[in-house]
DNA sequence: AACATGCGCAACCGCTCGGAT
DNA sequence: CATCCGAGCGGTTGCGCATGT
């Protein structure tokens, strides 16, 4: 056993790892004289550790109550850790305080694992089968246990190790099945950073979810293009959201769209990219998905100029007659589909022109339907082909509804880990090109 | 079997905060 | 009010074990 010593004056300071017959003396000075005081144990001539080791020690390994050391976070625990994080932020303590017999420590290695683990996974890709490459490789990811809740992804980067989208300005999205309207996943982020102002783009949490989505709930359920005006949920997002960050912003909607995906792109012309596929694992997860954006009034009103974003293309391919405009504000109309190239653009100028915030922090929010190249039908988890043909035309118009249900759009990010994006580096100043494969 | 690499965890370090003086 | 000092927090490091080659 190495063990540090450090000359203090006349007095040695053990430093290193603690030897059972110290934390027999630090247990006695705890019971005799409390947790507390830690600096007298070393004056008091009882161990030659500073107070600080001592008191770390304590907290760490021998107080009672503690999980013993190596018993693995169960799913519970590790979904509230991801929540937590989500809104908090790196506040350990504070969060080691919601779990029994965890510490700080404990949770910040448990993250910083977490995290360690996912962008392994990301880095190391492999080119999918039928590609010059090795096959996917899913080992980091499969062993991640919240991802028997969440699914799995993976990044293809022919080029090598990928930088991919920023790391606390990650989007947060809110997913909803097109049945139920039910929530069932978000991607998480630190919610400070998702500030509409900046934004406009506003994405929210999975608990921030659960609350609009129950708040709206009361009223009907939600439907693709709704546009969910924003005091109905200003009392949840309230209580979730924090005063300050509500009151900064009180005309916004929240729009609901089929589920974005976050990529940059710069060149949507160049096939050498990676993609984000992801492991179908029933039927049920490749229904449709829809994600609930949030608007300030004034992005609602540049929409409504053009009287849809680029939710409408699919949508309107998808059933033109039947579009649920229900909870818009009443002076919005539905759009037919002939304008819905002129709204994809506007769309798009919408989204890089909303004061840049996206592009610099190197993340772009589209809705897949945004061009028609980032639709195709057939990405399959088991066999991945090319991924994109040299041949645009191939790839446009190449989706019709059906083909795309069969692995949508929306199902790439749909079984992502609620933090995944958390853990991605930001990309580099002259980042290759790279997008979304569904 | 030997070596390399990956991984998790315990402990340390530097900093901030707040109470005492 | 300024200073000191202990406690606590978050980030980082390094060791030892596990796994892969």
């Amino acid at each position: 056993m190495s063990l540090k010593s450090l000359q203090n004056g006349d007095e040695v300071l053990r430093k290193g790892p603690w030897m059972p017959e110290e934390d027999e003396i630090l247990v006695e000075y705890v019971r005799q004289f409390g947790a507390r005081d830690w600096s007298s144990i070393r004056t008091k001539g009882l161990l030659p550790r500073t107070g600080k080791s001592c008191r770390l020690r304590w907290v760490n390994k021998l107080k009672p109550d503690l999980k013993r050391s190596g018993c693995k976070f169960s799913p519970e625990e590790e979904k509230l850790v991801v929540e937590m994080q989500a809104k908090l932020g790196n506040k350990w303590a504070k969060i080691a305080s919601c779990l029994p017999g965890r510490t700080d420590n404990d949770v910040k290695n448990f993250w910083s694992t977490r995290q360690k683990r996912i962008l392994r996974a990301l880095q190391r890709p492999k080119m999918p089968s039928g590609s010059t490459d090795a096959s996917a490789d899913t080992s980091d990811l499969s062993k991640d246990p919240s991802l028997t809740n969440f699914g799995a992804f993976q990044v293809h980067n022919p080029c090598g190790a990928a930088p991919l989208i920023g790391s606390a300005m990650g989007p947060h999205f809110l997913f909803a099945e097109d049945g139920d309207n039910e929530f069932r996943e978000a991607v998480a982020t630190d919610i400070r950073h998702c500030h509409m102002h900046r934004h406009h783009v506003h994405t929210f949490n999975s608990l921030e979810a659960d609350d609009i989505l129950n708040s709206h709930k009361l009223l009907k359920p939600l439907s693709i293009g709704d546009m969910i005006p924003y005091t109905i949920e200003k009392d949840h997002l309230l209580n979730t959201m924090g005063k300050e960050l509500v009151e900064t912003k009180p005309t916004t909607y929240l729009h609901v769209q089929p589920l974005s995906v976050a990529f940059p792109c710069a060149n949507m012309a160049s096939r050498n990219t990676r993609s984000i596929k992801r492991r179908p694992r029933s039927r049920r997860d490749v229904r449709s998905s829809t994600i609930l954006s949030c608007f300030e009034q004034p992005v609602v009103d540049s929409i409504d100029n053009c009287h849809m974003d680029g939710t409408a293309t699919l949508l309107s391919e998808m059933n033109p007659n039947n579009f649920s405009y229900s909870n818009r504000p009443s002076h919005t109309t539905p759009i037919d589909s002939a304008t819905s190239l002129q709204q994809n653009n506007n769309y798009l100028e919408f989204l890089l022109q909303s004061d840049g915030s996206l592009m610099q922090n190197n993340v772009q929010v589209f809705s897949p339907e945004l061009n028609p190249l980032f639709l195709t039908n057939t990405h399959q988890w088991e066999k991945l082909p090319v991924l994109y043909s040299e041949d645009n035309s191939a790839l446009y118009g190449g989706c019709n509804i059906k083909e795309v249900d069969s692995c949508s759009p929306d199902s790439v990010i749909t079984n992502f880990t609620p933090d995944v994006f958390d853990s991605l580096e930001p990309l580099n100043s002259t980042p290759p090109e790279w997008w979304v494969v569904h």
